[in-house]
DNA sequence: CTAACGTTAAT
DNA sequence: TTAACGTTA
């Protein structure tokens, strides 16, 4: 017998850690797999994050019980949990697929020494990238600190097929397993029930989410993709995050979609997602060189930034209660879905470390609490790069106008209406010059819409003198 | 060989 | 402004 520890791979196909331990079955045995619900981890779940992972692996157990296996599930601390399951299965081996935080890292070392001390092998799988980190770095064998480079070296790397799902006699029989436990509820597990409305999970939706992206909005990608009224993203970020589908298949898709492609134009848009795809690869390989960035700067200045962190206006932000419209539009999507499109992500970080002058961890932890597709290393580097702390340097200083960013990427508020019903029945030219508005405009077009809790032009004033005086240039 | 400098482009 | 690269000294 072997075991395979299911973490953020919740697929039984293109998983090369499952398919290396199924391959060995001959010699080592049919392969049992295991979830273990770490109240640690759990800590810093939310509900609709873990309700979303319960979907997924209530889809991975009937997965394996299609195959004539089960799904075993485990509550406590890995470090013991594991070898004792071992112990009990008699299994010689334990497979999982690498990790890429510090946390996580640590962690895997210390059940790797609990699994030596019971002579129970383990196999370093890496599963979860196309390049790993080490594999992409500058001609001077440096991991790369800026985007561009790394986007043209992965890019122009040969990329692995998917593997197939294991076959049903490489994994153990439901039979020679424990009685199976039944999933824990939300509940169980401590949470609330969600507020927010949240796709659905597991490899099949994923798979029609691929299959419904690269069949026509990926051609316009390249062209559309700011738009967030538009839905013309993939909305694969959470099936990413937990692995419902390998990284493999989801590039097979996106290359045979590029190979049908009957323009020039419609071959860059598949490529401008899949440069998507490797701005999640770099993230993870900052991360994994720099794993203090999950609560440090990446970036090191010459004084501490003197965030304001005014309580009042980060609440506001948070109950998307700005006066600011696309602002918060973003936030209010993030409460009902559990999810923000990508641009607006973008605006509202810009929005609370530049225009509320409040640091970026607190938006990070935020998000970490609302967001189903939350990953360190990906929320992590977006923040970081919207509070002007993380890789990629610019030129000028990276301060959104939310005003320019609305009238642009939202012309006419079909988004922001969508999320801001106070503001239905007001004119988009209303609605983006929000800030500027009379009082009696703002009565007779949307009484009940908040008014701008900050001016935009003297905060952006004041992050200017906050990131200079940090420079150490005043 | 390395150091210095100019070029490029940045979601 | 800055990282990375390529070229030059």
């Amino acid at each position: 017998m072997q075991l395979h520890w299911h973490r953020d791979d919740l697929r039984v196909a293109d998983n090369l850690a499952l398919s290396t331990a199924t391959d060995r079955a001959a010699e080592r045995g049919p392969v049992a797999p295991v979830f273990v619900f770490d109240d640690d981890v759990l800590a810093h779940g939310s509900p609709n994050r873990v309700a979303f992972m319960l979907d997924a692996l209530s889809q991975l157990r009937e997965a394996y019980r299609d195959r004539g296996s089960d799904l075993l599930v485990r509550h406590g601390d890995p470090r013991e949990v594991l070898p004792a399951l071992a112990t009990e299965l008699g299994a010689v081996s334990v497979t999982w697929a690498e990790g890429y935080s510090g946390l996580a890292n640590e962690r895997d070392a210390a059940v790797r020494q609990r699994l030596d001390a019971v002579d129970v092998a383990r196999e370093s799988v890496t599963d979860a990238l196309h390049h790993e980190p080490g594999s992409i770095t500058t001609n001077d064998g440096d991991p790369y600190s800026v985007y561009t480079y790394f986007w043209k070296k992965w890019r122009d790397r040969p990329k692995a097929d998917p593997v197939d799902a294991p076959e049903a006699g490489a994994l153990a029989d439901a039979a020679d397993l424990p009685d199976p436990e039944p999933l824990p509820t939300l509940a169980d597990l401590g949470f609330a029930e969600p507020t927010a409305t949240i796709q659905p999970a597991g490899t099949e939706a994923a798979r029609d989410r691929v299959t419904a992206f690269c069949d026509g909005p990926v051609y316009d990608y390249a062209e559309r993709r700011d738009y967030p009224a538009d839905g013309c993203t993939s909305r694969l970020s959470a099936d990413l995050k937990w692995g419902t589908i390998g990284i493999r298949e989801v590039y097979e898709e996106t290359a045979a979609a590029a190979d049908l492609a009957d323009s020039e134009s419609d071959r860059e848009s598949v490529q401008e997602f899949q440069s998507q795809l490797a701005w999640r690869e770099f993230y993870h390989h900052v991360l994994f060189f720099n794993p203090e960035v999950v609560s440090a700067n990446y970036k090191e200045y010459e004084h501490p930034i003197e965030w304001r962190n005014d309580p009042a206006e980060l609440q506001a932000w948070k109950d998307g209660e700005t006066g600011y419209p696309i602002v918060d539009a973003g936030m209010r999507q993030l409460r009902e879905e559990g999810y923000m499109h990508n641009r607006v992500r973008m605006i509202v970080a810009s929005f609370l470390t530049k225009d509320l002058l409040v640091d970026w961890r607190e938006g990070y932890a935020h998000f970490r609490e609302h967001l189903v597709d939350h990953d360190t290393a990906n929320d992590n580097g977006g923040w970081q790069w919207a509070a002007s702390t993380g890789t990629d340097a610019q030129p000028y200083f990276r301060i959104f106008n939310p005003m320019t960013q609305g009238e642009r990427y939202d012309p006419d508020a079909e988004y922001i209406t969508e999320y801001v019903p106070e503001l239905r029945d007001a004119d988009p030219s209303l609605i983006h010059g929000w800030h500027e508005a009379s009082e009696l405009m703002r009565e007779q077009g949307a009484p009940e819409y908040a008014r701008p809790i900050v001016d935009h032009g003297e905060r952006r004033e004041q992050a200017l003198a906050m990131f200079k005086s940090a420079r150490g240039e005043e």
